[in-house]
RNA sequence: GCGGGCGUAGUUUAAUGGUAGAACUCCAGCCUUCCAAGCUGGUCGUGGGAGUUCGAUUCUCCCCGCCCGCACCA
């Protein structure tokens, strides 16, 4: 595995964005106006892909499960549900910006005090949260003392949140960084939900907020699918839909874009302590079998397991499966252990009880939720990275050319196959061929071409990753009624009936 | 948001204070019996805005976008 991985050669990701521009997969958003940083639409190959991956994911994990359905939720929801979730405290973090330094610290994890001895204020200092931070700070306001050679006994260092200082204290608290004051920039606000308003009239109570996840559109649904849906513990509420978060840096083309897509579940289960790290492995398990089964191979996916300390309050264990994209090892599937906490939430801000009368147990409780969420653009980022491919071909006069070719699996390649007839100016083929086309048409995206030589024709398929190529010649309307078909990755062909083609597509297409 | 670099057709690129040129791609036609062949023709460009100038793609400023690093990523 491990020389299968040194053997990849990734691509970079500025000859993926090239191609996905060329071919019309992906288009930076508003382009004939300047382009609009965080946006990217999608072309007619990449809707196509996208909607593919996306179909792909709700076979499997919503019409091939017996206790997982579906909703649509809005986009735009009643502002009080990202009060309840903690979006509108948490996604409003104040940010302090050091000037010297260039460092930016969270307002509510660097913390300040003033150095005092005998009752007189000699300075101050600043450090970063940590476990060790009140020693810290101790040390530094004992050299301060040195430095400044002051005689007395140094009073108790109490340390207060930056977000607690005054404003004139601003220009006296140094940088943790460079030790020096006056170099810090008061406490930012970062909003990063959209904000908008609902009816005419743009007023503090007409606020709200374009979603930052798909997730609460379940949560605050789980009542209604609950009290309609015959479901019973454990059971899933599948979502595909838009999100929007208004990231500060936007960056690495599609994978951190201000508006994306998620697949979210949310896996409703049992509260014991011992249901949810069988069905957090359950989920982790079918999460990267779905991954390989759209053509991702096993040695670009990772786990990241998150350290304890590291997570929210609330949850119990959270687990990215991690991709190898071109700019590096990044998350591509965040599967978590939420508790009760979001229902929990709801049922304290709505006043409505989120519980579940559990028949087996004869008991009710708040369900606890395990929720595995991939955003579908990292998806497809991570299939077009893992498909994407340079060979060399030897060309009509045996010189071996640079082929670029997009490895996708049959099935989410944005054409399944493509008809040719050999010549353009034989109506014999042409007719034969567009036959065929218009019967596998009914069935699948198929691409027609008889535009140049039939190499040519070729490459451009590789190029948008069609797995199959059907070509009627000479033999198919003289002789046998075969057709060549193809093979993208191999190159090579084989004969079969014209009548055979569908049912080998379709072996091919859905193994 | 900070620092650095960059911005000429779909792509790669040439040139200039005075008509922006090419190759490949693409489109059309001819030709072509299986891997980007050939011939003919065609479309398409100086990111946007101000300023200096008789004249700006070129010089200056602002904006936008892209890339790299830092920071951020509930």
């Amino acid at each position: 595995m491990s020389d299968e991985k040194a053997q990849r050669k990734l691509p970079t990701l500025e000859s993926l964005v090239t191609l996905c521009k060329r071919r019309g997969f992906i288009f930076q958003s508003s382009e004939i106006y300047g382009g609009y940083a965080g946006f990217f639409d999608y072309g007619p190959l990449g809707a196509e892909l996208k909607k593919n991956i996306k179909d792909a994911w709700w076979r499997a994990m919503v019409h091939e499960r017996d206790e997982i359905v579906g909703i649509d939720s809005t986009i735009i929801m009643h502002p009080e549900i990202w009060r309840a979730s903690g979006h509108v405290e948490g996604f409003n973090d104040p940010m302090v910006d050091c000037r010297e330094s260039k460092k930016r610290y969270r307002a509510d994890q660097l913390f300040f005090s003033p150095v005092k001895v005998d009752g007189n204020v000699i300075g101050y200092v600043s450090v970063e949260e940590s476990g060790t931070m009140q020693a810290e700070a101790g040390e530094k306001a004992n050299e301060l003392k040195r430095k400044q050679a002051v005689q007395g006994t140094l009073e108790a260092i109490e340390l207060k949140e930056y977000t607690e200082a005054s404003p004139e204290e601003y220009a006296l608290i140094p940088s943790p960084a460079t030790g020096k004051p006056g170099s810090l920039t008061p406490p930012r606000q970062f909003n990063l939900m959209f904000e908008t308003q609902v009816g005419p009239l743009a007023d503090a109570s007409s606020k709200s907020y374009l979603r930052p996840e798909t997730a609460q559109g379940i949560f605050q649904n789980f009542k209604n699918v609950v009290d309609t849906g015959r479901v019973k513990i454990p059971f899933g509420i599948a979502q595909i839909g838009k999100a929007f978060r208004n990231e500060i840096t936007p960056r690495n083309f599609i994978f951190r874009s201000r508006e994306f897509e998620q697949m979210e579940i949310e896996y409703f289960i049992d509260p014991d302590e011992e249901t949810w790290p069988r069905v957090y492995q359950e989920w982790i398990e079918t999460c990267k079998q779905w991954l390989y089964s759209i053509g991702i191979p096993e040695d670009m996916v990772g786990e990241d397991v998150h350290p304890q300390e590291k997570l929210s309050h609330y949850s119990k264990g959270t687990t990215d499966l991690t991709f190898t994209f071109p700019f590096g090892t990044q998350e591509l599937w965040g599967i978590a252990c939420r508790g009760n906490f979001d229902l929990g939430q709801h049922q304290k801000h709505s006043g409505k009880s989120m519980e579940f009368f559990d028949e087996a147990r004869k008991e009710k409780y708040i369900p606890h939720v395990v929720e595995p969420s991939l955003g579908v653009d990292r998806t497809l980022l991570a299939v077009l990275t893992a498909a994407y491919c340079e060979d060399e071909v030897p060309n009509d006069k045996g010189v071996p050319e640079t082929r670029t070719v997009l490895k996708f699996h049959p099935s989410i390649a944005p054409f399944k196959a493509a008809v040719f007839p050999l010549l353009k100016n034989k109506e014999e083929l042409v007719g034969t061929a567009r036959e065929l086309y218009r019967k596998l048409q009914r069935r699948w995206n198929v691409a027609w071409d008889v535009g140049g030589a039939i190499g040519r024709r070729y490459r451009r398929q590789d190029e948008i990753g069609t797995p199959f190529c059907i070509t009627i010649d000479f033999d198919t309307i003289e002789k046998d009624q075969t057709v060549t078909i193809r093979d993208r990755d191999t190159t090579e062909q084989v004969r079969i009936h014209l009548d055979e083609v569908e049912a080998w597509l379709s072996e091919r297409i859905y193994a």
